[in-house]
DNA sequence: TTCACTGCAAATCATTTGCAAGGCC
DNA sequence: GGCCTTGCAAATGATTTGCAGTGAA
C-alpha cells in the first residue's frame, strides 16, 4: 500500500517537497508520502485547516488516501511536535460558571482541569487580535501533567 | 412538562438554590427548574464538568431530564455570559504547521482563523500553573467577528 | 522476516434536528 | 391563545477501533 513521491511531484515541486521531508526528518518522524504530503500541506496553506480539509484536498493527489491515515499522521506530527493543535473549536467543551478572567490547565494524564490565575502583566486581553471587529471571547490554556500525576508515576 | 422545584428543595438548600435563581435572572434568563439546577451545578462544582457529567449528576434528582435540555440550557447560558465554555478538550481540531508562540482569532460568522501576534508584555508562558509538573502545550484563542464580516453586515 | 504504516469498514460517541406535548404569560 | 421550554427519537458528524494487506529495513 504505498504511493511513489513521482505522483506528487507532477504538482508540488521537489525542493518544496524537500522541506517538508526534512522538516519531519528534524522530528525523528518516518517521511512517509502521506506524512511529507500532510506536513508539506500545513506548511504551505497557512489556513488552519480542519482533519476534513486536509484529507479532501489530497485526497485529489493521493486518491487511496484514508480519513484514517490523516488522524493518525496528525497524531504523530503533534506529539512531536512539529505541528499545533487549536482545540479553538469546541466540541467536547467543558463548562465554568466563575467567569473572571483566568486560564485553565488540563492534565493529560488524569483529565483534571485546574484553574490558573493570571497575573497583571500576561491579562489575556492584552493581544488584540488586528483584524477583530468584535471579540465575545477569549480563552488562555495549558496542557500538561499535573503534580499528583507525576508522583504517582514516581512511585 | 414542568418539575416543581419542591423535589429539589429536598437535596439542596433553598438559599442556595435561589443563589443560582438570582444569577440567571440577572443575565436575563428565564429561571426554569432545570436551568436552575444547571446553573446550581456550575456554581457548586468548581470541576470543570463535561455536558455528560452535568446530565449524568443532574438525572438522578430530576428523572425526566434530557441531555438535550442540558444541550440548549448551557447554549444559552454561554451566549448571555452567564457561564464560560472551554475548548480546552479538542474535538473539531484545527492545524497549524507553524509552530512559533502566537494566538489565534476565530470569526464566529465566516470561522475563518486569524493568527495574532503576542507581544512581550502578554507572552502566554509567563502564567504558569501552579500545580504542574510539566507543561506540553499552551493556547491563547480568541473568538468574535472579524472586520470583514462586520463590512459586510453594514450593507 | 519482522515490524511499522496504511486503509477499509464497522463501531462508538458527541451533538443537532424535527417534532409533539406541556406550562407560562 | 400563543410562545417558550422541554424531551424523545432519529439523524448527522467526527473520531476510534479492529483487522488485514503491503512495503521498508
Amino acid at each position: 500500500m504505498k504511493t511513489s513521491l513521482k505522483r506528487l511531484h507532477f504538482h508540488n515541486s521537489r525542493s518544496i517537497m524537500k522541506v517538508a521531508k526534512e522538516h519531519l526528518e528534524r522530528f525523528g518522524i518516518r517521511p512517509s508520502v502521506q506524512r511529507v504530503a500532510v506536513m508539506h500541506y500545513l506548511l504551505t496553506h497557512r489556513t488552519h485547516p480542519t482533519v476534513d480539509e486536509i484529507y479532501t484536498s489530497l485526497a485529489a493527489e493521493i486518491p487511496t488516501l484514508s480519513r484514517t491515515t490523516i488522524y493518525n499522521t496528525l497524531r504523530i506530527l503533534h506529539e512531536s511536535g512539529a505541528i499545533l493543535m487549536l482545540g479553538i473549536d469546541s466540541a467536547n467543551a467543558r463548562f465554568d460558571g466563575y467567569t473572571s478572567p483566568h486560564a485553565h490547565f488540563m492534565c493529560a494524564s488524569c483529565g483534571k482541569v485546574y484553574d490558573v490565575d493570571l497575573d497583571d502583566t500576561a491579562f489575556v486581553g492584552r493581544n488584540t487580535p488586528r483584524n477583530a471587529a468584535r471579540i465575545t471571547d477569549a480563552q488562555l490554556y495549558y496542557k500538561g501533567i499535573c503534580a499528583d500525576c507525576e508522583a504517582k508515576k514516581a512511585n
